[in-house]
RNA sequence: GGGGACGUAGUUCAGUUGGUUAGAACGCCGGCCUGUCACGUCGGAGGUCGCGGGUUCGAGCCCCGUCGUCCCCGCCA
C-alpha cells in the first residue's frame, strides 16, 4: 500500500482481523460465501483464501441496496470499521469470531451466475460436475485444505531432500519413446515427418545419466506421463514422483535415505498417527505373495495366508490333491453365518476360483463344514496347527493350479475380510519394503520378459544371467508399501554394459536393438558409469495418505476423469485441420466406434 | 477389452404391488424479520424421471438396448 492511500482492494485478508483490530477502518475483498438477512440487520460471511470474516450492513444504506440482492459467490469489496462483538454474539468457532466489520461502503467486483452446486454449505456433489466446475469445487474448505497440504508437503520434501544432501535437477519432458513399460503419450514432430517425441513415463534414463555425468544425489519432483487406465489411487495421464538417484550406493543406503525422509515427513504432517519405526521391515517378494497374496500388502490387516499344498500333496481329496492349496484363518469365524461364507465363495468365484472350502473349529476341536468329511483326523489336526486355528475360528481354503490367480483372489479375500470384520488397525501408517523382486517373468505368450525395470542389476550379476534359470534370478529391485499402497519402486541399477546386453538378450533384445532403443543409456554406461541406484515415491499417493483421502483426485487440483478427459478444459479435443497438416498427421477413425462428440 | 454399482428439479434424496396432478430439503426469485453465523418465516418459479425401444388399459417403477459417471479386473518396465 502506498503511504496515505488505501489499497484498491484490501487492507487486510478475510482471515486476519482480531479483537486487537477493533476501531480500525479496513477494506476487505472476497466472496459472498453466505448471508443472513434479518431485515433490521444484514450479515455476510465474506471469504477469501485466508479465512472468513462476518461483515454487517445496516438496512436503508446504499451498501444494503447493493449487497442484499447479490447471490452467493459474488465477489465484493467492503469498507468499514472493525467492531468488537457483544459477548453473546461472539462465535468461538471462527478465528475472526470476536469481531465483525460494520460496512460503510461496498463495491461489486465480480458477478456470478447461480452456482451449479453449493460451495457453502459443502454438500455431496457428483464428481463429473465437480470436475467440470473444478474452480468452484476448489473453493470448498476441504479441497482448499488438501491442496494447501499438498503444497506444504512438497515444500517439506524439498527441504528434507536438500538437508539429506540431494540436489534438484530438471530433465526434459519432450523425449524419446522407449520400449517396455506403459503406453506412451506421443507428440508429433513438425520438423520430422513421421517421427514422434514421447512424454517421459519417468525421467529414468536421464537420472541415470545424471549419475554418469558425475553428479550425485539427484532429486526432482518430476511429472510422469503414462497412458494407462485409472484407479482410485492412480490418476490417468500424469502424476508426480519424488524421483531420486544416488551414486556409489548399496540398496541399504537408498533405504536409509528414504526411511529418513518418509518417517520425518509423515511425523511432521501426521504427528497423531504412528508410523512404522525405522528401519522398515523388509519382506521378500516371494514371502509377500505367499503370506498376503500381494506385493503391496496392507500390514494393518493381521490376517495371513497359509500354504497347505504340502499336506494335501498325497491327499485322497481330489479337489485339493496335488494343487496349490492356501488358507486364511478367520479368528472367531465359526460364529459366522452360512451366508457369510457363501458371499466369500461368490467373491472367490468372481475372481476365477473353482470354489471356496470353509471349515469351522467346533467347541470339541472337531472341524465342521462342507469338506470336513474328506479330511482324515491327522489332516484335520495338522490343518488347525498350520493355520493356528483354535476353537471358534474358521478356515477358508482355496485350491488351484494357477498360483498368480490364486494370490489375487486370496489378496482380495484378505482385504475384504479385514475390512468386514473391522480388523484393520486405524490411525496408523504401516510401512515395509518389498525386496528381491524377480528379474524376469513369463509374459502372455510364455516368453521371458522383464518383470520390473529392465535397468535393474540382477542379483548374482553376469554369472546369474549366464548360469541360472532366468525365472529364478532376483533383482536388486524394491518397492516401499504403506497401508496397502505402493508408494514407490526403485532399484540398484545395472551399470555394466556387458551385464546389460546379457540381461536384455534373455528378454529377447539383441545387441543392436539395445544400442538403438536405449542408445543414450547404453552409451553412457560405456564411458565410466558409477554403481548407482534410486527410487521414486509417488507424491500424489503420499499426499493422499497424509490427507487421509481414499481417492487420489481429492489431492490433485485439476485431475482428469476415469476416461482420461479433462472435463473442465475439454481435453482431449480435435484440432484444426491445418495443425494436423503441419504435423503430417492424418486421423483414421476406428471402424466400429462413432467419432467422439464435438464439444 | 471385461465385471459391478449408480442415473428422478440447479444440488442432495424420497417415490408403496405398475394406478389419478412425481414430493421434501438446500439453492434460486419475491415478501416479512435488529444478533445471526447451516438464521428463522411466508409465498413463487423450477421436472422429456439419462436416452431409445418394448410389455401393459396404464411405466419413474417391469423387460431389452444404449449413453454417462464411479469402483474393480486386464493394463501400470
Amino acid at each position: 500500500m502506498q503511504s496515505g492511500e488505501i489499497h484498491k482492494y484490501r487492507t487486510h485478508t478475510c482471515g486476519e482481523l482480531r479483537a486487537s483490530n477493533t476501531g480500525s477502518v479496513v477494506r476487505l475483498s472476497g466472496w459472498l460465501r453466505n448471508r443472513r438477512d434479518h431485515g433490521g440487520v444484514y450479515f455476510i460471511d465474506l471469504a477469501d483464501h485466508y479465512g472468513v470474516t462476518q461483515v454487517i450492513i445496516a438496512p436503508g444504506t446504499a451498501s444494503y441496496e447493493l449487497l442484499s440482492g447479490l447471490p452467493k459467490e459474488t465477489v465484493i469489496r467492503v469498507d468499514g470499521m472493525v467492531v468488537a462483538r457483544d459477548a453473546g454474539a461472539i462465535n468461538p468457532g471462527m478465528v475472526t469470531g470476536e469481531i465483525e466489520v460494520r460496512v460503510t461502503e461496498a463495491e461489486l467486483l465480480g458477478t456470478t451466475e447461480p452456482v451449479p452446486f453449493s460451495v457453502f454449505p459443502e454438500s455431496q456433489v457428483p464428481e463429473d460436475l465437480r470436475l467440470t466446475y473444478r474452480f468452484l469445487d476448489l473453493r470448498k474448505s476441504k479441497m482448499h485444505a488438501n491442496i494447501l497440504l499438498r503444497s506444504r508437503i512438497i515444500a517439506s520434501i524439498r527441504r528434507r531432500m536438500v538437508d539429506l544432501g540431494f540436489v534438484e535437477y530438471q530433465t526434459p519432458t519432450l523425449t524419446a519413446s522407449s520400449p517396455e513399460g506403459a503406453r506412451d503419450f506421443l507428440v508429433p514432430s513438425r520438423r520430422h515427418p513421421g517421427k514422434f517425441y514421447a512424454l517421459p513415463q519417468a525421467p529414468q534414463m536421464f537420472k541415470q545419466l545424471i549419475m554418469v555425468s558425475g553428479f550425485d544425489r539427484y532429486f526432482q519432483i518430476a511429472p510422469c506421463y503414462r497412458d494407462e487406465d485409472s484407479r482410485a489411487d492412480r490418476s490417468p495421464g500424469e502424476f508426480y514422483q519424488l524421483d531420486l538417484e544416488m551414486s556409489f550406493v548399496t540398496q541399504d543406503d537408498v533405504f536409509k535415505a528414504v526411511e529418513t525422509l518418509l518417517a520425518g515427513l509423515f511425523t511432521e504432517f501426521r504427528a497423531d498417527r504412528p508410523i512404522t519405526a525405522t528401519p522398515f521391515p523388509r519382506i521378500p517378494y516371494s514371502e509377500a505373495m505367499l503370506k498376503y497374496g500381494s506385493d503391496k500388502p496392507d500390514l494393518r490387516n493381521p490376517l495371513v495366508i497359509q500354504d497347505l499344498s504340502e499336506m494335501f500333496r498325497e491327499s485322497t481329496f481330489r479337489a485339493f490333491a496335488g494343487k496349490v492349496v492356501r488358507a486364511i484363518n478367520i479368528p472367531g469365524g465359526a460364529g459366522k453365518s452360512r451366508t457369510f461364507f457363501d458371499k466369500l465363495e461368490e467373491q472367490a468365484k468372481g475372481g476365477g476360483a473353482a470354489g471356496l472350502a470353509w471349515l469351522t473349529v467346533e467347541a470339541d476341536g472337531s472341524l465342521k463344514g462342507p469338506v470336513a468329511k474328506f479330511l482324515t483326523p491327522e489332516t484335520a489336526e495338522r490343518l488347525k496347527s498350520e493355520c493356528s486355528a483354535g476353537v471358534g475360528d474358521a478356515v477358508i481354503i482355496l485350491a488351484d493350479t494357477e498360483v498368480a490367480k490364486m494370490c489375487r483372489i486370496l489378496s482380495g479375500l484378505r482385504d475384504n475380510l479385514g475390512r468386514q470384520l473391522g480388523l484393520i488397525e486405524e490411525n496408523v501408517y504401516k510401512c515395509c519394503w518389498i525386496v528381491d523382486f524377480p528379474m524376469y517373468e513369463t509374459d502372455d505368450d510364455g516368453k521371458i520378459a522383464f518383470s520390473h525395470n529392465p535397468f535393474s542389476m540382477p542379483q548374482g550379476g553376469l554369472d546369474a544371467l549366464n548360469n541360472q534359470d532366468p525365472l529364478t534370478i532376483k533383482a536388486f529391485q524394491y518397492d516401499i508399501v504403506c497401508n496397502g499402497y505402493e508408494l514407490s519402486s526403485g532399484a540398484i541399477r545395472n551399470h555394466q554394459p556387458e551385464i546389460m546386453y546379457r540381461a536384455f538378450e534373455i528378454a529377447g533384445y539383441q545387441r543392436e536393438e539395445v544400442n538403438s532403443r536405449f542408445k543414450a543409456l547404453i552409451n553412457g554406461l560405456k564411458y565410466g558409469a558409477p554403481p548407482h541406484g534410486g527410487i521414486a515415491p509417488g507424491v500424489d499417493r503420499i499426499v493422499m495418505l497424509l490427507a487421509d483421502e481414499p481417492n487420489i483426485r481429492e489431492v490433485i487440483m485439476f485431475p482428469m476423469n476415469q476416461n482420461a478427459e479433462d472435463m473442465m478444459m475439454n481435453a482431449p479435443n480435435t484440432v484444426r485441420p491445418e495443425q494436423l497438416r503441419e504435423l503430417h498427421i492424418r486421423v483414421v477413425e476406428p471402424p466400429t466406434k462413432k467419432p467422439a462428440e464435438q464439444a
